[in-house]
DNA sequence: GTGAAAGCGCTAACAC
DNA sequence: GTGTTAGCGCTTTCAC
């Protein structure tokens, strides 16, 4: 019924083993052979099993990525990306949504694993140490796209959280900003710790502070950004560093519900740069995380290990930029 | 090396077969023996090899996913949905991207069985001939989730967007719509020939008309929006339908800029309702698809499929609603 | 340049 | 209830 690889020897009256080297591109074949293999396959639509392959090879072409949620726009580009380089370098990829939760986190984990993969991306703000663990006595080579894995002596890709909250927060006071707020979630722990790091770095440079009240932190959402103004309105911040656009998104409404004015009265600022950032209005100023890129540059990073390729840093920084839109002045 | 099998009934004192009963909850086992090789089985940390099962039995449970363009919020709750229904049935998802280009279909739909997968869900607002020809013959069962496949004779889950055309149309002429445009793309096809059909309807019945020149075509981004406004503004149409959510954004915004009130003179109203909707001003009016649910309930249907449970119903419509939100009057 | 044969790790009859 | 055994469809030595 279903055509193997023996049937199509049998046809071309040469081995299983012939058949094999013309499929996988080897070059020990004489032309002529080549082609009438070729031929039988064409002839009897011969499609390998890769399951088998899998089986026999000990490599399966399959790599699984670990994402805290598929619908959510930030991720959903990283996935793109990822999923572009993959395709180029004819792996598939098995996607599976975790919610950040580190016990599905890890029994999708183990799941990839039973499923043989030749990797994993892991895509995810926060790196428990049990997953942490995890990782790092992993069989197959695991990249973090999108969170910096330095620490924890995880590869990684993303941009440098810290220099740019540096550079906007010196951009907002140079305009005259001086009672800040941020505003964050659980989701994206180390970015958050980078932005609040730089924030607070250039403030005390112009001796400011951030009062912890100043803190919000909720679940990145725009419904949530929206809470978030409600709770910092009280302290009549003039700047407010949000690490999700959609939480900004909720802040600029918010604000101008209640009569704020953006950028006049109050300047914001989102971390993500989404392609939700042009569909506000005014258009939201944002820090251009290359989210294609570090999806695309983590796979790329994750093919080299599967290949034992020569790594030159496991731990790769991309260029950012700011883009200074409508909700800065 | 790595664990087998054989390793676990070697250690356990039973035959292979016994500790595949085990792994596999087989019924046919003393209580005592299952708790033996249980208990070899958490020593040894054995992880049964999914690709020597896959092979064994021809059956992988890994479905297919082709979808358009996983970075689009639209498909991306699609395949939020899917994903879930896929987890719960413990069936893992391989997705790729297509960009709805009918060549890198037929090839990712190719790879897809050659990865033997057990069943495939189609994403795509159009079912070229030939596309549809390969699922026809497709040796695992295909279903089509946000699109209607009735007429191609193919499994699908989508909404009954003329019905929804017509209920819309009806009530933004009830709101003194007299002259209506159209903007959609060539990605959604079906759904466009529909809610076409249902505008052209109800126009009728009010001895209305849509000009041919009142339709544009476009991709379906939100950049798109702001070119079809500035195609469609000098007819002046005082009523918009468009399929997409970024088009349907881009329209209010590029309305906004040349002084054109919405809603006041000008009615906006779109089919897909993203999340994006909320997160304008004022609020898109839309046609509520319930996009998690299409996946969700696509991926149970292939379950059905993939099982050979009986099927009462191969193309399901869901129910819709709309809401005017602050596009409409 | 090509073939023979031994697995890869598991499931699924079938026998007992 | 449990064991034996023959594959599943392919890759990969090792000969020749």
């Amino acid at each position: 019924m279903t055509v193997t690889i023996y049937d199509v020897a049998r046809e071309a009256r040469v081995s299983m083993a012939t058949v094999s080297r013309v499929v996988n591109g080897n070059h020990n074949v004489k032309p002529q052979t080549r082609d009438k293999v070729n031929e039988v396959i064409k002839k009897l639509n011969y499609r390998p099993n890769a399951v088998a392959r899998g089986l026999a090879s000990k490599r399966t072409t399959t790599v699984g990525v670990i994402i805290p949620d598929i619908s959510n726009v930030y991720y959903s580009q990283l996935a793109r990306g990822l999923e572009d380089i993959a395709t180029m370098y004819k792996y598939h990829t098995i996607i599976s949504n975790s919610d950040n939760d580190p016990q599905k986190e890890k029994e999708i984990f183990n799941n990839l694993l039973s499923k043989q993969v030749d990797g994993i991306i892991f895509l995810g703000g926060t790196i428990s140490e049990e997953i942490k663990e995890i990782i790092n006595k992993s069989s197959v080579p695991v990249v973090v796209s999108g969170t910096n894995g330095k620490d924890d002596g995880i590869a990684s890709v993303n941009i440098d959280f810290k220099a740019a909250a540096e550079k906007t927060t010196q951009h907002l006071i140079d305009k005259g900003a001086k009672t800040f707020a941020f505003v964050g979630g659980e989701y994206s722990k180390k970015a958050q710790e980078e932005v609040l790091m730089g924030l607070k770095n250039v403030l005390s440079q112009h001796q400011l502070t951030l009062d912890d009240d100043h803190i919000y932190n909720g679940n990145e959402t725009y419904k949530d950004g929206i809470k978030a103004f409600e709770a910092l309105k009280k302290y009549k911040p003039d700047a407010i560093l949000s690490i999700s656009d959609e939480q900004a998104i909720g802040l600029v409404y918010a604000a101008h519900d209640v009569g704020v004015e953006v950028p006049e009265s109050l300047q914001i600022i989102s971390f993500n740069n989404t392609r939700l950032v042009e569909m506000v209005r005014p258009q939201l100023s944002s820090v251009i995380q290359p989210l294609y890129d570090i999806g695309a540059v983590g796979m790329r990073l994750l093919t080299k290990y599967m290949n034992e390729e020569d790594i030159e840093e496991p731990n790769v920084i991309l260029p950012h930029r700011v883009e200074y839109r409508g909700t800065t002045k």
